[in-house]
DNA sequence: AGCACGCCGACT
DNA sequence: GTCGGCGTGCTC
């Protein structure tokens, strides 16, 4: 009795045995649909097998196989099977994460823009003579589409009723549908001979890291560490062509979905004859499983995408680029709790090619893993252009400087010569709103939110308390709600409490706040960006997305609010994230032939952060950090785990905790078991959260603690309760 | 996760 | 007498 294995999106670390009937076939890697409870469902098979351990009246058949698209590769099975494992997710969730929706479903796969439809191989197989003569209609379809492929308005010439009988063949699965024909430019095999534009010279360095990589044979993982302005995507496109040429497909991975409609402009204009897609969940479904299918067909030849996309069947398959490596958001924070970066890296050792890890401050993972050989670092320690100078980093001592809404004086003149100069500034403050909190200066009452263990952020433009945690507002109250007394001030500076300062000192500067309020419309950051490049803005005043953003050319002096807490945080990571953050936007200004000035605002300016900072040296904090990690016993020289867990009954989430603990003491291995503690944000939107963590030296012995685990946590009673393990935790 | 079955309180 | 609360258990 043929079975298959199937992976189901339900929680459940199983797979599901079914019997195929006479007569259908299936390979790993195909979609079925299956009877599963009393529904059915859409699954993918995992494993083709002559029997099952379960008897025989247990086992349903499968009820259909939609042949629309080919199946899934053996290798993204086997990519899908090691990050369930590693990751100790459920195979079918893990397995259906990785589908675009479309796929994920049992509806025939139409798409509004598709234009074309051909016969699908069941299609072809159909002998017309034995079709139902009745359906006229579908019979001429299936007779014209015998000639090739038909558009949707060359089928709708055919009949009226053409529409239904479209519908009736593709839910049949006689007919597919395919996505929009390619850019006319594109046209099989020629597109790789064609050169790729504007091919700058490399420099020495440059070509050494290029040359690095292309002769590299087999897998090689590449940290290709240079600064800001270094020429990194000059690497990323010549490396590309030469992939390209070898008729290879190329993965490019960045960090933001913010940053795709630029690349992806930018790299189609590198390579205007191959064909380009971009995946990312800011996609319509339709159009991003038409891309999924485009470069699963092998007509996509560069994908660009986030981190989702590192699961996109990819036939030929030559390069994975990771771009801004150490970037945080390489790691989805739920569900399969995946890195990414981390995933590439498998696949591409799995795959057997090279893998460039791009970034100005390398994650200290990676950073050691090409101390210590794992890696082959690549520097770049030129700018590209020499005639762009690294900007001049400055500390303003604010320990005894008066300030008015955070602003020091020495930084409100080099605005104000900017002003004069007409010349662009940033000013970059890593906090959205007017204030942080709000206090009375009566009773010391601050504004709590109800549902967190946070503070409500004073949002001045349309007087509310705003909980950047679980979306509570309310109203600015007019008096304290604690005493009565009325005057109630904003205790630390935002965005908006930067701009209306800056606004009042500079009347007629022209001010662009940029943060997640100012630009939560849809198309708002375009033509805020055009606005900057048109030079029609004198100071900016942001967040973090302001660092990440294109070159502004005429942009020559950064100033950075106060960065101080995150040197004393809790979070270990903190104080590497921020300076990846600061080297980011100082490398914002002066970057064409105009110098460029960074102010730094700090209680702490002697701090080896800021040191490292002025003198542009990478290296120097990187050991640093990397000796206190040491010594403290944390990543990258321990690999950890994170036990979560969540409840509205606080009570139960420790209890669950307990209970996880004295299971994992009773395995007896030799991992370091901390503590039941409470989140970082112990309590969020009426949950309260806490966590135990567990680390060793050895990724395998960690892994193995987890296989024991697991199954004791699955067993534990968790009425209400939601817990999770997130291995590699970015964030506590 | 769904969705059943199953056994105890306030309603037409 | 029933509708419905959500505890427990299964899904090939």
């Amino acid at each position: 009795m043929p079975i298959v294995r199937v992976a189901l999106d339900v929680p459940l670390s199983t797979l599901f045995d079914y019997v195929l009937a006479d007569g259908i076939s299936v390979v790993a890697g195909q979609r079925v649909l299956v009877p599963f409870g009393r529904k059915q469902v859409v699954g993918v098979v995992m494993e083709c097998a002559a029997d099952s351990g379960l008897s025989a009246e247990r086992i349903k058949s499968v009820v259909r196989v939609p042949d629309e698209i080919p199946p899934l590769p053996d290798e993204l099975l086997t990519l899908l099977r090691f990050c369930s494992d590693y990751y100790h997710h459920p195979q079918g969730m893990t397995a259906l994460s990785a589908l675009p929706s479309r796929l994920r479903s049992s509806e025939p796969i139409t798409f509004r823009k598709a234009l074309q439809y051909a016969l699908s191989a069941s299609g072809r197989a159909l002998k017309l003579d034995e079709f139902p003569k009745r359906k006229v209609v579908q019979q001429r379809m299936l007779t014209a589409l015998q000639t090739g492929v038909l558009s949707a308005a060359q089928l709708r010439a055919l009949s009226p009723s053409a529409p239904a009988a479209l519908k009736a063949l593709l839910e049949a699965g006689w007919v597919v549908a395919l996505s929009p024909s390619p850019s006319p430019a594109c046209r099989g095999g020629e597109l790789e001979r064609h050169a790729f534009n504007n091919a700058h010279t490399l420099t020495t360095e440059q070509q050494r890291a290029v040359d690095a990589v292309t002769q590299s044979a087999g897998y090689g993982c590449f940290l290709l560490h240079g600064i800001t302005g270094s020429g990194k995507t000059e690497i990323y496109v010549h490396l590309m062509y030469e992939m390209l040429q070898r008729g290879g497909q190329i993965l490019l991975l960045v960090p933001e979905i913010n940053l795709t409609p630029q690349l992806e402009n930018y790299f189609r204009s590198r390579f205007p004859d191959a064909e380009l897609v971009s995946l990312h969940s800011g996609l319509a479904d339709g159009e991003r499983t038409l891309n999924w299918l485009r470069a699963q067909s092998g007509q996509a030849r560069i994908v660009l995408g986030t981190r989702l996309a590192v699961f996109t069947p990819l036939p030929q398959l030559a390069l994975i680029i990771v771009d801004e490596e150490h970037d945080a958001s390489f790691k989805q924070q739920d569900g399969l709790r995946y890195s990414a970066r981390d995933v590439a890296i498998f696949r591409a050792n799995q795959r057997g090619l090279p893998i460039v890890l791009g970034s100005a401050t390398p994650s200290l993972e990676s950073y050691y893993n090409a101390q210590s050989g794992r890696y082959k670092l690549l520097r770049l320690t030129a700018r590209a252009l020499a005639a762009a100078k690294l900007p001049e980093v400055r500390c303003i001592n604010t320990s005894n400087t008066f300030m008015q809404h955070g602003i020091s004086e020495p930084l409100l003149a080099a605005l104000e010569q900017r002003l004069q100069r007409g010349e662009q500034s940033l000013v970059f403050i890593n906090r959205r709103g007017y204030a942080p909190v709000l206090m009375c200066t009566a009773c010391g009452w601050l504004s709590d939110c109800k549902n967190c263990a946070g503070k409500l952020v004073l949002h001045l433009k349309d007087r509310r308390l705003r909980c950047h945690h679980c979306g509570h507002q309310e109203r600015v109250p007019h008096a304290c709600p604690g005493c009565g007394n009325a005057d109630l001030q904003p205790v630390g500076i935002g965005t908006q409490r930067v701009e209306s300062a800056l606004q009042e000192r500079f009347p007629g500067a022209r001010i662009l706040r940029v943060d997640r309020d100012s630009t939560r419309n849809k198309g708002a950051w375009n033509a805020m960006r055009q606005r900057i490049h048109d030079e029609a803005v004198d100071i900016l005043v942001g967040t973090q997305m302001l660092a990440k953003g294109h070159d502004f050319p005429n942009l020559t002096l950064v100033g950075v609010l106060n960065p101080d807490s995150a040197l004393y945080s809790s979070d270990f990571r903190a104080s590497e994230k921020l300076f990846a953050q600061l080297a980011q936007v100082a490398g914002r200004a002066g970057r064409a032939d105009k110098p460029g000035v960074v102010l730094i605002q700090t209680t702490f300016p002697d701090h080896p952060l800021f040191r490292a900072l002025r003198e542009h040296d990478y290296d120097a904090w990187a050991q640093t950090l990397l000796a206190e990690r040491q010594s403290a016993g944390f990543p990258p020289f321990v690999y950890q785990v994170l036990l979560r867990a969540e409840a509205k009954q606080e009570s139960e989430v420790y209890a669950f905790l307990q209970k996880a603990r004295a299971a994992a003491v009773a395995l007896a291995l030799p991992v370091e078991l901390y503590g039941v503690v409470p989140a970082a944000m112990p309590r969020r939107a009426n949950h309260f959260l806490a966590q135990i963590l567990v680390q060793h030296e050895s990724r395998k012995l960690l892994q193995q603690f987890l296989r024991a685990w697991k199954p004791v946590l699955d067993a534990l009673p968790a009425q209400k309760l939601r817990w999770s393990l997130d291995i590699d935790p970015l964030e506590f």
